[in-house]
DNA sequence: CATTGTGAAGCGTTTCACAGCC
DNA sequence: GGCTGTGAAACGCTTCACAATG
């Protein structure tokens, strides 16, 4: 239960997929806390995430070795571990650029404070938004963008504003001194090294289930030409490895 | 510029990993084709989607040998057959379930339509809600999804609830017959085997985007200590693979 | 002769399988 | 005995490098 290694400075470098998976574990790790449960085995939590126990296990041991053979893992322990490798000891205020329908829902959306990311401020170029009031926070302009980066600290921007003005919006963030950016316009943006900028596109989403869409299409055809005799559908293809899930339902 | 192949039916399987990418090289097309560009090469692809040339290669490569060496790509019969490929030759009406904030920001979030995803219904199990029309379309009750779905022949369906009752909605959706599943509440669905799920988890991103700062910010100590000397800040640690690009900005 | 299409090498991730340990 | 932690195998994706070719 004592810490075994170095804390803070001098960190092992995780791997990517496991950096994206953290955060699931995280949330699930909490759920379970609060429902009082004290420890849980990598199988468990697998079942929980939806993955291989292996991968939770490797996955947790690039945390350091926080389990005890023939036990499992102490939830409250490993929710303060995955939290502190995440950064998630403290609040990252995030500024918001657009306030148009997907600005205002950001702010609206109060999942982010709760999560640890407040909203610190959202701007937009156009006047007749400024001082509108969205999800309890003012919109101010855009010139405004650097008072507010600076005053508050603010490291990660979002960009929600309409694809013409994403690129502007991002050139904008980084000079102000934001590092990190999350971009939902459906761009492709630039931004300077040293600077991450992750993308969430909703229409590429969708546009992949639309291929997995066409291709079940494709193969009920074929299996239909096929004539296969009745009862419960086959269906092949894996639905995907990374970010879809199979299971029994509920 | 003729079909080299079979069309629609029997068709090669596309890596994830390519099918995630064709999106963004349509999206990009379709902007060069609206802006005149006839021919374009993989380098040229390339660099507009932030991706390496030989990558745009291989992934065209899947589609079929569409290219012309010494010349490069023909434009519009590249979006013809990406968009024949990921199936939106023709429209997917998409349900919402749950007119929360986020659900009523989809539905008004216009992109989706434009893009082939027309919204054709969204339910709530609130009364409340029903009947209140978020962006030109009418709430209507949950108990309804049914008669939606089959009216409409919808196979996407689209949970914007709270994570408590996401479950009971992706249930819902797949007992009404939808097969492909975008989440967006931070939770992980279990679906039968034949549904696609995918997540879209916006506190996972900017927990992700949390540990590269945080990781900065260690890095960036660890250089004071060692006193670097002065001149433009190195940033070593690559920003990350898949989503993130890095480029000069303009 | 510029550029595609693709084998083959390289690399990161997943999974297996089992030694190590409580 | 049960479960973690981890080498090693397997896998899929990316990148290289170059032969094929319009």
């Amino acid at each position: 239960m004592a810490p075994h290694r170095t804390p803070h400075v001098t960190r092992r470098r995780i791997p990517e997929a496991t950096v994206a998976r953290l955060p699931v574990y995280l949330q699930i790790l909490s759920e379970q806390a609060e429902a009082g449960v004290a420890s849980i085995s990598s199988e468990g939590l697998a079942e929980l995430a939806g993955v291989n126990a292996a991968k939770v296990r490797k996955d947790l041991s690039y945390l350091g070795s926080y389990g005890t053979r023939g036990v499992g893992y102490e939830v409250d322990y490993l929710v303060y571990q995955i939290r502190r490798e995440l950064g998630l000891d403290h609040d990252w205020p995030v500024v918001i650029v657009g306030a148009g329908n997907l600005g205002q829902a950001l702010a609206g959306y109060g999942g982010f404070g709760e999560r640890g990311f407040p909203v610190g401020g959202i701007v937009d170029i156009d006047v007749a938004k400024v001082d509108t009031v969205v999800g309890g926070v003012r919109v101010r302009h855009i010139d405004e963008l650097d008072a507010i980066v600076r005053s508050k600290d603010i490291s990660i921007g979002i960009v929600a504003t309409p694809p013409s003005t994403a690129q502007d919006a991002a050139d904008r963030l980084v000079r102000s001194g934001v590092s990190s950016i999350l971009n939902f316009a459906p761009v492709v943006l630039s931004a300077p090294a040293g600077v991450t900028v992750r993308k969430v596109d909703l229409a590429v989403e969708l546009q992949i289930l639309s291929y997995h869409e066409q291709r079940r299409g494709d193969q009920r055809r074929t299996e239909q030409l096929r004539a296969a005799s009745g009862g419960v559908t086959p269906i092949a293809g894996n639905p995907s490895p990374a970010e879809s899930r199979r299971d029994a339902t509920a």
